[in-house]
DNA sequence: GCGGTCCGCTGCCGTTTTGGCATCGCCCGC
DNA sequence: GCGGGCGATGCCAAAACGGCAGCGGACCGC
């Protein structure tokens, strides 16, 4: 329905090149060209500077490529709107999250979704966090699921539940038998972490960075699965969420003790959605489920079933 | 920039014919039939139901026309606003007013306007009140002056100031002495009336109908000039805001007795923006002109020139 | 019931727009 | 200075679009 022209001015943006543009979008890098010629000429400024290695847009060129990419993404919705309609959901749901619940959490509430809606397709990606914002106003996204953080403006926290970052580690660790931990505690223990301290929270980094403990990361790594394997091998302690880790944790694999300190403790997963901004049917319908899972966490992380949990005899792995 | 499809999809839904719409655009029937059929094809599902005399939007063709007109809006939004990068301010402001101001009041301030920014352009219509709800939510207009109502919903009111639905006469009439009035006092004397009450506002037409006062009209019409003449004339009371009389009042050719009625009383004039609605540079601009006036009006008529005033001393006609 | 009218739709054809290809001029880095 | 990247342009074929005439159907007035 939208003339060619939108899509052409879009990657010519992203791409910073006409060229690379007219490569992604599979036509002759002239064709791509006289369109941008032709919408400068009919909005009588300049959209790009010509620079000698591509293109870059202009404040004018700014504002046009907000308008034009705001259309996409409402044209999207719209279809969406109108294929339900017909009965069936469909569409495209797009999500930002942390890095942890790309792991177990997402797959699961994912392959869920999928089963009772196959229509409805899905972009998921992890998101460093000085993007969160930009990623969330931009309507590159339709929510994210993510740390809350008070910082964001024009935000709306659709659903949360509380999680504590604790110290995770093997049930045989000198420290698993503690029920709350501090991170100067965890002082003279072998850890793991993260690399680029930003896979975790802005949060954390700045707890992290307040609390004078000076942990000595015996392995660092970016990669969440290497770190489950290393820390169930007994190589150190990790700090994180429990989320990621439910399925060890269940079975009795991991022990995962709460940290006090208060930004840690405090901390809370939930879905943001940038205010006002209307969602497509199948983004809705996501929301809804992931808020049912995320509460069925809550709840079981309220009662966690911990080696040496007083509330004890919930379900575990062997039981 | 936008594919003619939308113009034409937009003009078939408004004329409910794609011949007549065809005739206003100044193309073939054939031409707008053939995009619309496409249009459909692209879709997936009819968008107009056709009946014997025209076509007739189905539920998926209103959701698609609503993200026409957006996009179009947003469309002029955006031009004005890079228009405005380069320094002259242009656009169209697209107002929807009380018919009482489209008298005096906006007639001034789009000339001030006009003179200030030549390059803008604008759209002033006079509302019936039921249509003022959709009118601002639609986006066919940027904001109204209007009777603020708190039945309005998603609405900021940007200003407004205080304004009494008075009886308006000559200062001859029997009851010019009066500081105020109620309805019930005017029966009796012979009153000029608004023909359909929805020329007064929702808000009055409730007022008027409350009140037991059985009013008996010598003259009706929709014609506010019309009625300015013959209450000039002594022909009867009309009952009006002050403000498309503020000259008369202000050489004392008439006089203003504001009604007591609660709802009258306590009525308010004030710039009704929807809520979250991106404004077009003059748009804003023009909003804070109007407000600037509305607060000049406001001081003026706190310490009016009536004749039997007790403030009295303010510039007259004949100072 | 019978033309007249208005509707959406369609086949045909000229015009306009669009895209592909080759090429130009430019600038930068090697 | 030379190769490779960039955007711009001329030329030509292909596709899209619009105008015209005409079809069939529904309705209205006589």
């Amino acid at each position: 329905m939208h003339a060619a022209v939108l899509r052409y001015f879009d990657h010519v943006a992203r791409h910073g090149s006409i060229r690379k543009a007219a490569d992604a979008l599979s036509v002759a890098s002239s064709a791509v060209n006289r369109q941008i010629l032709r919408l400068e000429d009919e909005m009588g400024v300049a959209l790009f500077e010509r620079g000698r290695s591509g293109v870059r847009p202009t404040a004018a060129g700014e504002l046009l490529l907000r308008h034009v990419r705001e259309t996409q993404n409402e044209y999207q919705r719209t279809r969406a709107e109108i294929a339900t309609l017909g009965g069936t959901v469909s569409g495209d749901v797009r999500i930002i999250s942390l890095e942890s619940l790309l792991v177990r959490f997402l797959p699961q509430v994912v392959d869920e979704m999928s089963a009772r809606h196959p229509k409805v397709t899905f972009t998921v990606l992890a998101v460093h966090p000085s993007e969160i914002g930009e990623a969330l106003r931009s309507g590159d996204s339709d929510f994210g699921v993510l740390f809350v953080d008070n910082r964001h403006r024009a935000v709306d926290v659709v659903a949360e539940f509380p999680t504590a970052v604790g110290a995770l580690m093997r049930p045989d660790h000198p420290l698993a038998g503690r029920k709350t931990l501090t991170l100067t505690e965890c002082v003279g223990h072998p850890v793991v972490m993260l690399q680029d301290r930003w896979l975790l929270d802005a949060i954390m980094a700045t707890e992290f960075a307040n609390s004078g403990a000076r942990l000595s990361p015996r392995i660092v790594s970016n990669s969440i699965e290497f770190m489950r394997q290393v820390i169930r091998s007994g190589l150190g302690i990790g700090f994180f969420t429990p989320i990621g880790f439910i399925e060890e944790i269940r079975r009795g694999e991991l022990v995962h003790v709460p940290l006090v300190e208060p930004g840690l403790a405090q901390s809370r997963i939930g879905i943001l959605v940038p205010r006002y901004r209307r969602l497509s049917p199948p983004a809705r319908l996501m929301i809804n489920h992931i808020s049912e899972r995320l509460r069925a966490f809550g709840d079981f992380l309220a009662a966690p079933p911990r080696r040496n949990g007083r509330r004890a005899a919930k379900p575990r792995g062997r039981s």
